[in-house]
DNA sequence: CGGTATCCGGCTAGATACTG
DNA sequence: CAGTATCTAGCCGGATACCG
């Protein structure tokens, strides 16, 4: 989340006006961001399991999707030291707050879908 | 929005199973999508009024993030046919359903800038 | 006023090879 | 198992010029 950048600690009468709602998109802007917060709404889980959750994701984007999340203070990573290695993410506190929005999106997203599917004349089963 | 495609209208037997939280997001993916949103939550917007809402926006990119909310079915585009032209653009019903989303994402920013201000030994007035 | 059309540069997802 | 390093391709935002 490149955008939002305190490094240079600027007095904050300097600041920019910042917006919630840009800050919030910049923070889940990625294209696996939000699923991956969806599952870890659901449980704790390792590395690779997230391969197999995120059909098609390379280990390169997975782990740097994941990094952002953990420097903008979404997820904790846990390091387990043993051989072979385990490490295991979850949702921080401010993660776990932002489940309510998960939540809002899951329920206009089937919404929309009934919505699409109608336009397009699919039959809907109930 | 690209990535939702119903154009060739496929069997839903054979549509792969669509997450309505991907869905949700690549609505919205777009630089400006969710803060146009949010202005179209509070009043119905002209074009060139827009402009003035997102400083540094361009009129083709503008044009574009319209559009595909339009094609999406989130915004209704009135055209007044006078001279010179008026444009007013605004929520539809879908769009309305939107607002719960941003009202979620706002708070949740609120907290984040909270967050990441005290961290910065940031004094925040209450 | 409210757009199009066109071109360009940067970011980021993705692929691949390698590693402790 | 859980990464890192490197390279590439394509999309998308942005700038500019023009138009009804």
């Amino acid at each position: 989340m490149a955008r939002f950048n305190f490094e240079g600690k600027p007095p904050l009468e300097k600041q920019e006006v910042i917006c919630p709602l840009t800050l919030t998109q910049n923070v889940i802007a990625g294209r696996w961001k939000v699923i991956i917060l969806w599952h870890l709404s659901q449980r704790t889980i390792r590395f690779n399991e997230f391969q197999r959750c995120l059909p098609g994701i390379s280990k390169g984007i997975l782990t740097r999707q994941l990094r952002e999340l953990e420097d903008d203070g979404m997820v904790h990573r846990e390091v387990y030291k043993e051989v072979p290695p385990k490490v295991e993410y979850s949702l921080t506190e401010l993660g776990k707050r932002f489940i309510p929005i998960l939540d809002a999106m899951e329920v206009w997203g089937k919404e929309f879908m009934e919505i699409k599917l109608v336009e397009h004349n699919y039959y809907i089963s109930k």
